[in-house]
DNA sequence: GTTTACAGATTACACGCGTAGTCTACCGTG
DNA sequence: CACGGTAGACTACGCGTGTAATCTGTAAAC
């Protein structure tokens, strides 16, 4: 389990589903630019975001031409420790709560509802 | 749905806390106690987060002898936002997604995955 | 009535975050 | 070799948050 030291802020998250789309290191021109279509932001702001990252060590810089960043915590990773951080803060730790939650608030397809289903069955 | 229109700090949060478990109306010296006991907090602190909240317009003022304050938005209302604000956030914007990450993070017991199996009997 | 203690108001202050501008150094072009 | 463009470094600034000290007013105690 990964334990996230300093937290990743909203804005460090954009910069970090880039990444993880890419599924490679990205220069930061090519971070820019997505960010920019997606969020309007500008260059610097997008070197903050890196850069902060990076200081954070949730980033890896590696020198070619320019520098080239690639996560060095997964999307999943993240994800669980996210989840679970909320189950701890939220749903006094019990992650069913949560799952009670999100069932109840009606945001499931039949569909969804079918795929879980079968989840629970290999599950236990 | 409640739409929060300020976020509650993690602070903030505890606060939150003492007064859902007191289920009543609270004095600020009741909540200081409670939160010098479980967070080591001056006074001074906790009443600049109860004025916070206050101001943020998610806890009532009511004026006795002291003022009371009392919760505008319940636990399960913040929980299921939080929840779905992470859904929208971190899963893509699927439920399903969630509770799968939570499944497999292996959180839960025997026990829970029963009474998940019959909520679904019933749901779908 | 003067003192005391406490509730509430005001003020503080450093750090993180959102958002970005400016400065500098280097690399390619004319 | 001088010049312009661009990558990266440095600086900025207002707001929210975590954490609290100090001031003020009023009620209780003596």
């Amino acid at each position: 389990m990964v334990h996230l030291a300093s937290k990743i802020s909203d804005s460090e998250l954009e910069v970090m589903k880039v990444l993880w789309e890419a599924g490679d290191a990205l220069p930061v021109t090519e971070i820019r630019t997505r960010l920019h279509d997606r969020k309007g932001w500008e260059a610097t702001t997008v070197k903050t975001l890196v850069n902060r990252l990076h200081t954070k060590g949730v980033i890896q810089q590696e020198k070619r031409n320019v520098f080239y960043y690639r996560p060095l915590i997964s999307e999943e990773a993240y994800s669980d420790w996210a989840a679970q951080d909320m189950v701890d803060r939220l749903f006094k730790g019990s992650a069913r709560n949560l799952i009670a939650t999100l069932v109840k608030s009606e945001g499931l397809s039949a569909e969804d509802i079918d795929e879980l289903k079968a989840m629970f069955k290999v599950e236990g």
